[in-house]
DNA sequence: CATGAATGAGTGTTCATTCAT
DNA sequence: GATGAATGAACACTCATTCAT
């Protein structure tokens, strides 16, 4: 189990000057699971009132810019509009981020990041790989609808961004989150509570499958299903389960 | 069963005079299930010489675009890009298809139409809902093996415009697909093949795994899997078969 | 009077290959004031079937130009409108005229020659300068009620294209109907009618006057003055006449 | 008299950030009639630095615009030339107007509130019709001797747009102005200096022909006539006095 | 001669990014 | 640091003109 529990590790960046945000990546090595936000206050502790500010100041442009992206879509969304909506001045936006790419990035990232720590979380606590899949899903389920703007970024341009441009960290930042997958099955099979199967791709299948099933959930309001996470554990379970 | 069979019929556009492809088919009461390729032939049959060379080159342009929108991503791609690789001028493009969008609309539509013709044609070979899932999956496999650029945009630059901008064309698009899996769905469960299940999430999702699954074969190259199809059509089969 | 009654004089064009309609332009040096239609008909005494027929084209496609021109300026219209409403392909238009200006610059130039000419006729046919105010006055109204197209493009694009573009041609169809009315003054002032006044400019200034009395008769349909025409003549008699 | 006096009012635009010059003028009750200038100087007093830049630039911008307008027409010129000409990038000027035909408005709009406010000014210290009307006519011709830019594209654009394209404000703009002739018209039948006639047409007129005679006196250097002023108003006064 | 498909130069407009204040 | 005016590269789209058939 224990492998679930590392967080994510911060992708070794080059200490870019301008980058001022490096809060979002969580810290390597740490054996027990911390949320973000704890993590935040941690670092807060050691900081001067002008770091706060900063700080604060980032946070309110990635929330901005979250909401206008999922709005209006990468492309569609300008600097302006998401300045506008932070509070702050277009130029403003460049001090925190180099580029547009880079707060789009940014706010993907941060977004992964605590939906990663709150779904490690929940694992950490449940004891059977069934209870394990039950925890992934619902934590999905529960982190998206209190984030939809962040949900519909990230179903509708990670793919676009991830695929078209190269952008490797993307890719990784996908990668991660079956990480977790990943190991609940292999988990499960080594136990015998899961039957043999090629871990990576059903990893990937059975997280897609969820993405999917939050997609209709998140994204269309008239759902003909009062209970997705149900339905959808239950069609993975059949999937996978022994016997 | 018979629903499956209906190819999808091409709205009844007022013919617009330099609208050359047809637009979204529709289902309608044609019993016999034809190929799009199959009623092109037929329509070649009387065309004239100015015609055949009119289909040539929207023909032409409409493989560069998707080659293009792959490669690049419909923003990122150009116009003037498009053209040269279809070795025409910029203006050609517009004598056409009306607007980049358009043009993108009437890629995107005439490959989902072709796979939807291939994919209704084995259904309908198929006697039971077991060998008709086969067939969708192993058609779905099929195709896009031979249109890498198709899946791309389809996969990548579908949700995006589908969901951010409000196209209802573009959502029709994908309904329809779903549609198909939804007949097999309801046809299962009325003969007793499959379990009781909520028909149009669980089609959704059953579509939106084999979109995953192929999203893993066509776009990474390094698969541990070498049958993505078998090990697809397990996991759903185990969801949704009685017993 | 005598020279009032010269028709203008056909600019000396070097004689340029597509230019087949050299009909619209006057002979010079023709005493008896004839109209421009009598003037094609003895042309066509002389011509073949094709000549007529080109000169057939040649008309139709002049008319839908002043239309077009008229309905939506010179730079607004396009060639694709203009051979649309003349019944012919788009490459026609090009057999008879060397450019969309040269089209434009024709259509002028014919709906100016036929005003000169039944003006001229208008004028010969009055004994006193009154009744010569009055014929040319008349003859202008009438004219243009009958031209509305024209009128517009007379008044609207004319002093665009005369005072923007160096097109001297241009502004001797203007000025060559001033004369007609310069010899009006002249021949009054000398028989002492009309009291002395410079020629030039006043001519220039009750031509100005005619054609803003025709704008407000034309352009505007709801008209205060029942008859402008007397009003205008009233007006101008007041300034020029003797006591 | 008063009408007359009163200056054209800024009409009260809604305060959209980016629109520094106020819109066409409407009368309103403000007994002192006071220039435009003379409201700029005002306003700038309770200017920041920022907003006088913002003045300068827009200013600068609307000559250029004036300028090249002039020179090419407004539909050759480009918005590239009138940047160079303004000595800015083209970007600049899409911060101060909304569009080409915005600018264009905004600098025919603007010329027009000068020209009337010098009219009204003169003619309200102008006792009687006779030196009203002189006062009219001398005023537009100082006017635009000043200003021979602005003449141009406010003789030969003018008709183009108001006619053409159903722009109601370019009407009116064109209309306030012979408004000020109508009131001189009226008050003077009404004295019983001049003789009774249709006011709203003879008021058109007698504009018209002001306009015509300076057509002439600025547009064609060569004038036969030292001074037009005297000449058109001794014609539009035997036009239009009594007896 | 007539056609209309093809061309490609040309332009208004947007917007990410910079930088002087 | 914060600002927002200025920039200019980039791009979709138009349309007069040509020319092969």
């Amino acid at each position: 189990m224990a492998p679930l529990l590392r967080p994510l590790q911060p992708q070794s960046q080059p200490p870019k000057v301008r980058c001022i945000h490096p809060g979002i990546l969580l810290p390597a090595k740490i054996d027990r699971p911390v949320s973000l936000l704890y993590h935040r206050s941690m670092a807060v502790a050691g900081k001067s009132k002008k770091d706060v500010i900063q700080e604060f100041r980032s946070t309110e442009i990635l929330e901005a810019a979250r909401h206008v992206f999922a709005l209006r879509g990468y492309h569609a969304a300008t600097i302006d509009q998401i300045a506008t909506h932070a509070g702050v001045a277009k130029g403003t936006v460049y001090l925190y981020f180099d580029s547009k790419r880079d707060l789009f990035l940014a706010s993907l990232r941060e977004g992964v990041l605590a939906l990663h720590a709150e779904v490690a979380a929940q694992l950490r606590s449940a004891p059977t790989p069934q209870a394990q899949l039950q925890a992934f899903i619902n934590a999905r389920f529960d982190y998206f609808a209190r984030n939809r703007d962040f949900f519909k970024i990230y179903y509708t341009e990670f793919p676009q961004l991830a695929t078209v441009t190269g952008q490797p960290e993307l890719q990784d930042l996908y990668d991660q989150q079956a990480k977790l997958l990943e190991s609940v099955l292999a988990d499960g099979i080594r136990s015998g509570h899961l039957r043999s199967c090629p871990v990576p791709s059903t990893a990937r299948l059975v997280y897609d499958l969820i993405r999917s099933a939050l997609a209709q959930h998140i994204l269309n309001e008239p759902a003909d299903n009062p209970h997705p996470e149900a339905t959808v554990f239950q069609f993975i379970w059949k999937g996978i389960s022994q016997s």
